[in-house]
DNA sequence: CACTCGTATCAAGCTAATTCGATATATAAG
DNA sequence: CTTATATATCGAATTAGCTTGATACGAGTG
C-alpha cells in the first residue's frame, strides 16, 4: 500500500511486452488512455447513425435529387424508378438521421435537405472517391 | 410519325397524373430526368462504400485514435479493449475504404490516416450530431 | 528447424438492413 | 359515405454485416 495504484495494469503489461521497456510502456499506456478517454461512445454511436444513413447508393442518390430543391416522394420514386415503399422507407431513413426535412402540404410530402452539413458532406465523399476512379 | 418522339413517357404520365397539367408535367418530368442523368451510378456506390466504412462506433474510434498518429494493431486493440480479430478485420475494412493506410515494419503493421477528407468528415458529422444531443 | 509473437484470414452464429408486395392511414373530392 | 390518391407501415424473405474463437501466415529469435 504505497506509491503507485496500478502494479498490474493489463494494459501497462501489454505494452510491456511489446516494447520491453518497462517505463516507455508506461508512458504508451498512459497516452494511449488518455487518447481512448477522450472517445465519447454516444457521440461516435450518433456519428456512426449519420454515416450509415448516407450509406446506400439509393439513399445518396435521394440526396444528389433533393441538391435541386424540394421533392415529394412520388417524384422521387418515378425519377429514380423504384417502388413507393421503398422510397418512402428511405426518406424517413434520411429523416431520422436528420439529413433531409418533411413538408406536410395537403396528402403530398414534400422533402428537402437539412441546411447544414450535408452538402459539404457529400462533396467530400465526393473527393475521396474521385483519386480512386477518376 | 412527327413532331415528339415520346408519346406516353411513363415518368410523364405518372406527373401529368399528379398535376393534372400535362404541359406541366412535361417540363418537370424533364426537369427530373436531367437531374437522374446527372447521377453517376459507380460514383454513389463509391462514395456509399466510404460511408459505409464510417458507419460503426468501432471503426470511428480507431479513426479518433489514429488523429494523434500512427498505431500498431496491438496498440488499437488494447486501447479500445477488442479482439485482435475483430481490430484487425475492422482495420482493413478502414483500409479497403481508403480512410487508413498501412505500412509495414518488422512484425507489426502500422496504421495511420489517410491524408486528404478524413478528419473533416468526422468533423462535420460531429457538427451534425451536435444539434441533437447536446 | 522449432518457437514466439504480431497480424491476417477463416468459419459459424447472430443481428441488422434491404426489398417489395400488401395493407393501413390520411387527405381530398364527388 | 364512397372513392381516389399520396404516403406510411407491416411482413416475410433475402442479404449484408458484426463478433469471436480458431487457424494460418510471416517475421524475428534461439
Amino acid at each position: 500500500m504505497s506509491d503507485i495504484v496500478e502494479p498490474q495494469d493489463p494494459c501497462v503489461e501489454r505494452l510491456a511486452k511489446l516494447t520491453g521497456d518497462r517505463c516507455k510502456a508506461k508512458n504508451a499506456a498512459r497516452r494511449l488512455k488518455a487518447l481512448t478517454e477522450k472517445i465519447d461512445e454516444a457521440e461516435l454511436a450518433a456519428e456512426a447513425d449519420v454515416f450509415r444513413a448516407m450509406a446506400d447508393p439509393f439513399r445518396l442518390a435521394i440526396l444528389q435529387l433533393l441538391r435541386d430543391g424540394e421533392l415529394c416522394v412520388c417524384e422521387i420514386m418515378t425519377a429514380l424508378e423504384r417502388p413507393q415503399s421503398s422510397t418512402s422507407h428511405h426518406l424517413s431513413i434520411l429523416k431520422r438521421a436528420g439529413l433531409v426535412k418533411e413538408r406536410r402540404e395537403g396528402k403530398w410530402s414534400r422533402y428537402r435537405l437539412s441546411e447544414g452539413a450535408v452538402i459539404e458532406m457529400m462533396n467530400l465523399a465526393g473527393l475521396m472517391t474521385d483519386g480512386r476512379e477518376g
